[in-house]
DNA sequence: AAACTCACG
DNA sequence: ACGTACGTGAGTTTC
């Protein structure tokens, strides 16, 4: 027979509600417990490969089921309505994709759920009942399979129940629960209970007799006296909180299995609404057959001759606004899409004597000719829009003060917590188009190489590229005029475009041969330790397998484990460390975790990416963090080792070209210099101003000490807290780092704020400004949005807290450095120096300096860097040469 | 693809 | 009563 999955509506997209952090759509809408409730529902469709399915919902608002809070408030609390306004929601996706929605009136969804099961089970079929909701255990049954979701260290466990699971966790088969549940009553679900009664003497009682009745027949036997004489003064309400408890098995609901059979749950109209609701990971389920706007694609020209080019050209250089995409990979340009009005809409596939360098001579003249004296600072100054120019910057030769702006970085500054800024994302956000995206266009093809193919999908993917961005430049520069950002776009983010691709361009020299060695040096380590390790712990295994090296460790070693992990024992750096002193064997895993590391991200990890001119040219990605920093990929340079002696060494392996030197010059503690300047804290920028050695002021201040009384442990634990403060301080992470308790912790904690009292107050009105607005500021402008700090669940608020303290910290840091690159990049190309950057490493730059431009060099390195902003102290900035990355650290 | 671990600021 | 410091990217194992 059939298998049938029945979900209690209301339960689950409670739970949902509270474990899937805050989500909001482009609309306003919150998002978070559909997508919870979708993903729980695919993963248990794909288990269970039911042929039926059905949700169940209350008609009237549910009475607060949810323990957590319930219990703990002790009186029930009102929907909260960022759950309320999905509940409808819900149920319209759920009725796009087919699934029946059960509701009757004068019965909850428990009877409904209680009654389709047992009717189930009686015709024979295998039915799983998915509720958050333990009252639902009472159903369990030989083919009633009861499962409870339940959330354990970010992932979702689904916890299985049929009566002899009932009966092993609780001690009662689940028909025994009901009466086990009246007597101890539930306040959430406002069954009374027997007064005094709690859970273990309602297990005993029922474990002894069976049932409420039986328990009364056999009243004067009942110990403990206390419970006996409970249930004697207290009939009325056992038999009020059994009827409560008690799920209906016979409502006269209507069930049809036809209705409930599974077809396809990827409906168009399902489609429609993940596009709506942004559900990415979920509308990678569907095929990408359904479809969205395309009225535009009327409007798509492909143009195949050069004539057609030439029109198509001159007709752009006269219109207000143009935009374009140059479709490029590495193999060069496949083609050009290129839009200027409603209706002119041109895809061009290069082809005969239509070539790439055709195609980028007329974009580039097209460009160059809309330049037009005025002000780089005015919006209007800005005539051609793109997207992700960084990335067609290869095929064309432009430089700072084009009059092009770029609508992907401009969407990032809008909402930098997105994944992507692609064309189809653009069209959502801010023009309300559901539009293909390239992936529906195309799958995993790429877009150049199709282009040169003459495929159609292609020529419409470049059209719908410049269409977008010819379309969204005004409504994204009203936005960021809206917001405020309108400058920080124009005189930080869009310069920096070429900052940044002027480094990737340049890249950075590694010696081949000396990463080699280093590889190999580090491999001869590699294989003795292992041996050793294998020797002592009496057999080979896997040593990089955390599963592997725990049950090593932990149980056949039997060392005392620390915290696990949600799939055994966490084998982390700082759990090992601490049984290092006591067990050889671990000091020598952690040498060997240590050692790998370095061979395979950075040695053997490093040499592939070295090009032909002996260069890394990593890509520097404007588009990724929440706070405003950029980012380091294929490889990550931002990462490379510094901390440890070993780790540090393959620095030498960066070096200049001949005739070159490395300047390196990195800011010192400008978080904390930001955040003097931010608070304003007299104190604190005092304390910056004839500053050697800030943490050993501030433990001097903290601490109540002479300066040169301060020790070592001291100034340790004066650095700690500071690193704290910029964290967004919890005494807990600070008692982790120092490991001292969490009341000391929050003793030093309290001191520090006791000395900089308008550091205290900055923070606190960084959250409450947080709270207010939705996002934090940094000085330049720069927002960062925190839907955490709304969310019902506690631990996703205090990360929203902490965020709120950092990020505008963190981000005016970024802001500045950004502001530093670009008038480093500029001035250097301005005086026609060779030297150029070649990293950037969030508070340091790396500029490779011709030997006859070190001193110049050196100068304005440090000197745009340190006036890069005024704050209220000083930005002090480290300068060094070296014939190496290491030697010029 | 997700989990775990670890490198950097 | 919850269970973490803020921001990243990559390699390996395991499912």
């Amino acid at each position: 027979m059939g298998k049938l999955v029945l979900i209690d509506g209301h339960s689950i997209l409670n739970r949902a509600f509270y474990g899937v952090p805050d989500l909001t759509n482009a609309e306003g809408l919150h998002t978070n417990a559909v997508y919870g409730f979708l993903n729980i529902m695919f993963k248990i469709l794909e288990e269970e490969k039911a042929d039926h399915l059905a949700v169940a919902f209350d008609l009237k608002e549910p009475t607060f089921r949810h323990k957590m809070y319930a219990e703990y408030k002790g009186t029930r609390k009102p929907m909260p309505e960022e759950l309320r306004e999905q509940v409808p929601l819900m149920k319209e996706v759920l009725t796009a994709m087919g699934v029946p929605i059960l509701t009757m009136a004068g019965y909850e969804a428990d009877d409904i759920l209680g009654t389709v099961s047992k009717r189930s089970q009686a015709a024979g079929m295998e039915v799983s009942v998915v509720s958050g909701d333990r009252d639902l255990l009472q159903l369990a049954d030989k083919n009633i399979k009861i499962r409870i979701p339940k959330t354990s260290r970010g992932g979702t466990e689904i916890h299985d129940y049929y009566p002899e699971d009932v009966k092993r966790e609780y001690q009662v088969t689940p028909v025994e629960f009901i009466d086990v549940k009246a007597l101890m009553g539930d306040s959430s679900d406002n069954i009374p209970g027997v007064p005094s009664i709690g859970e273990k003497t309602a297990t005993n009682l029922i474990v002894a007799y069976g049932s409420i009745e039986n328990a009364y027949a056999h009243l004067s036997e009942i110990k403990p006296p206390r419970a006996q004489k409970a249930l004697g003064e207290h009939y009325d309400m056992a038999v009020m909180s059994k009827e409560l408890a008690t799920i209906c098995l016979d409502c006269p609901i209507s069930f049809s299995y036809e209705d409930a059979e599974i077809g396809n749950l990827y409906t168009p109209e399902a489609y429609q609404y993940m596009k709506r609701l942004e559900f990415k990971s979920i509308l990678a389920r569907f095929d990408a057959s359904a479809a969205g706007d395309s009225s535009m694609e009327e409007h798509f020209w492909t143009v195949e001759d050069l004539n057609g080019a030439e029109s198509v050209f001159e007709r752009a250089g006269k219109a207000e606004q143009v935009g374009f995409q140059m479709v490029l990979d590495g193999a060069g340009i496949g083609g050009l899409g290129i839009c200027f009005g409603e209706e002119e809409i041109y895809g061009i596939p290069v082809s005969g004597f239509m070539t790439g360098a055709y195609l980028a001579g007329k974009v580039q003249a097209l460009i160059e000719n809309r330049k037009k004296p005025g002000d780089v600072q005015a919006a209007d100054y800005y005539t051609v829009n793109t997207l992700d120019l960084k990335a067609q910057l290869p095929s064309l030769k432009l430089d700072y003060d084009s009059p092009i702006l770029d609508a992907g970085v401009a969407g990032y500054l809008l909402n930098p917590l997105k994944d992507t800024y692609d064309y189809d994302d653009i069209a959502r956000d801010y023009l309300g188009l559901t539009i293909p995206s390239k992936a529906d266009l195309l799958g995993k093809e790429s877009l150049a190489a199709a282009m040169r193919n003459q495929d159609g999908r292609a020529v419409n993917c470049a059209c719908y590229m410049a269409y977008i961005a010819w379309k969204s430049f005004p409504v994204l520069k009203e936005k960021l005029e809206e917001e405020g950002m309108l400058k920080l776009f124009l005189s930080i983010e869009m310069p920096l475009i070429y900052s940044l691709y002027h480094m990737e361009q340049a890249g950075v020299r590694v010696d081949k041969e000396q990463l080699k060695s280093y590889g190999e040096m580090l491999q001869v380590k590699i294989d003795k330790l292992e041996q050793e390790i294998y020797e002592l712990a009496g057999e080979t295994f896997n040593i990089n397998s955390p599963k592997q090296l725990g049950e090593i460790l932990f149980e056949q070693m039997e060392l005392p484990h620390g915290k696990k992990t949600k799939t055994g024992y966490s084998t982390a750096a700082d759990v090992l460390e601490k049984l290092a002193p006591d067990y050889p064997i671990v000091r020598m895993i952690l040498d060997y975790r240590q050692l790998t590391k370095l061979n395979s991200t950075y040695a053997q990890g490093l040499a592939v990416y070295i090009q032909e001119d002996g260069r890394i040219h990593g890509k520097f990605n404007q588009t990724i963090t929440a706070t405003g920093r950029i980012s380091s990929t294929e490889p990550n340079l931002q990462n490379i080792p510094v901390r440890m002696e070993l780790g540090r060494a393959i620095r030498k392996v960066f070096v200049p070209e001949d005739g070159y030197v490395f300047v390196d010059a990195d800011y010192s503690q400008i978080e904390l210099r930001i955040l003097a300047h931010m608070s304003g804290d007299e104190r604190l920028i005092h304390a910056y101003r004839d500053a050697q050695d800030i943490h050993a002021i501030t433990a001097s201040e903290v601490f109540h000490t002479p300066l040169n009384e301060v020790t070592s442990l001291q100034r340790r634990n004066a650095k700690a807290v500071n690193f704290g403060i910029v964290y967004g301080i919890s005494a807990f992470g600070l008692s982790e780092d120092l490991s001292i308790s969490r009341k000391e912790a929050l003793e030093y904690i309290n001191k520090y704020f006791e000395t900089y009292p308008g550091v205290k107050t900055f923070l606190d009105e960084q959250v409450a400004l947080g709270k207010e607005h939705g996002f934090v500021t940094t000085m330049f402008g720069r927002k960062r949005p925190i839907p955490e700090l709304k969310s019902a669940n506690f631990m996703q608020r205090s990360f929203g807290e902490r965020v709120a303290m950092n990020s505008p910290i963190q981000g005016t840091a970024a802001d500045i450095m950004k502001l530093a690159m670009i008038s480093v990049d500029r001035e250097l190309r301005s005086r026609n120096l060779k030297s150029r950057i070649v990293l950037q490493v969030h508070d340091e730059l790396l500029v490779e300096s011709h030997e006859s431009e070190v001193e110049e060099v050196t100068e304005l390195l440090t000197s745009l860097m340190k006036h890069a902003a005024e704050l209220q102290v000083a930005l002090e900035v480290e300068a060094h040469r070296g014939d190496n990355w290491l030697d010029a650290k």
